[in-house]
DNA sequence: CGATCCATGTAAATGGTTACATGATTTA
DNA sequence: TAAATCATGTAACCATTTACATGGATCG
């Protein structure tokens, strides 16, 4: 799971393609589309958008019983800073990151496309020869069945990621 | 990511697995083999030892300068419950379990993969759902086109993990 | 003799979840 | 009128990472 802090990049990519939003819609937001693939409580969503409008990435207006955020010129830069930013061996950051990208026109998209086609493509390429490294012979296999199984898998599992990035990848 | 306390039950794994090993040893299985699937840090496997030798899952023995560590009857008993355990949507620990099945006949390795498939084809159902009740028209797609892609990949992902378990499964 | 590895430990900081708390509004 | 939802916040706890710390052994 996640361990460096990318929740207020979350928020920033959240508030920027809907508009305004208060703590509570984003957190609806996370029980509904981008919670497939990241998800923040309320009592972390709170204080961090405090700490942003702090920042100079948010401003707030409160209407009615609620506070709703907007991004700021600087909140812009930050975002496309980090969107800019290259991958990591990590398929939730570029999954996250493709959930933000709004236009098939976007450069950033065919970019994003090619970094984690690259990645994928190390990662295989370890994985084979973790899996030719390991697995020398017929009685290691037997002998380790479930981590020869998972090994397997594993490669299968990033030869079909790559195949599908090929087949989007300009 | 990570959740729940795993650790203890991936250091009883380890331990079962590979015999008397040391804190040591441990943090360097990490480097290896298992290191694809978890991975934790010498600062966080000493004190778990302790704790879990404290608790009776563990027998110590000192030989040179290292401390070696047994799983005892007790903790054996902790293992195989865990390893019973139903699984949740989280294929970390499908992976985990799976890479401590040593024998290709036990019977836990097909119950595993059967907990999986279910849990992936119901993923699969609740993406698709997701799919249709999303994206209702082009426009939808043409103005979200980094979230239709996700969503599309994820459940290609999907298929490709539930045909690779139905080709293991008896 | 300095660097790297073996071997173990604690402390501080970070990021996250769960629980506690409050109060207004809507719905059954 | 009780339950659910809207809406926001803090406090406590938990797992993990990074940093600090020590000392012996080996290697170049």
């Amino acid at each position: 799971m996640p361990k460096k802090r990318i929740l207020p990049y979350v928020l920033l990519g959240l508030i920027n393609n809907k508009g305004k939003l208060s703590g509570y819609q984003i957190s609806q937001e996370f029980k509904n589309e981008v919670g497939d693939f990241w998800h923040a409580s309320h009592s972390q969503i709170y204080p961090e958008l405090a700490r942003m409008k702090d920042d100079g990435w948010l401003i707030d207006e409160d209407v009615d019983k609620s506070t709703f955020y907007s991004v700021t010129a600087e909140g812009h830069k930050i975002l496309r800073n980090w969107m800019q930013e290259p991958l990591t061996d990590n398929e939730e950051i570029f999954s996250l990151k493709l959930y933000f990208i709004k236009d098939q026109t976007d450069p950033l998209l065919n970019n994003l496309l090619q970094q984690e086609l690259e990645l994928r493509q190390e990662k295989y390429d370890y994985l084979k020869g973790r899996l030719e490294e390991v697995f020398t012979d017929d009685a290691t296999i037997q002998n380790n069945y479930g981590h020869y199984l998972i090994l397997t898998r594993a490669i299968e599992r990033e030869e079909n990621h790559i195949h599908w990035l090929k087949s989007k990848v300009n």
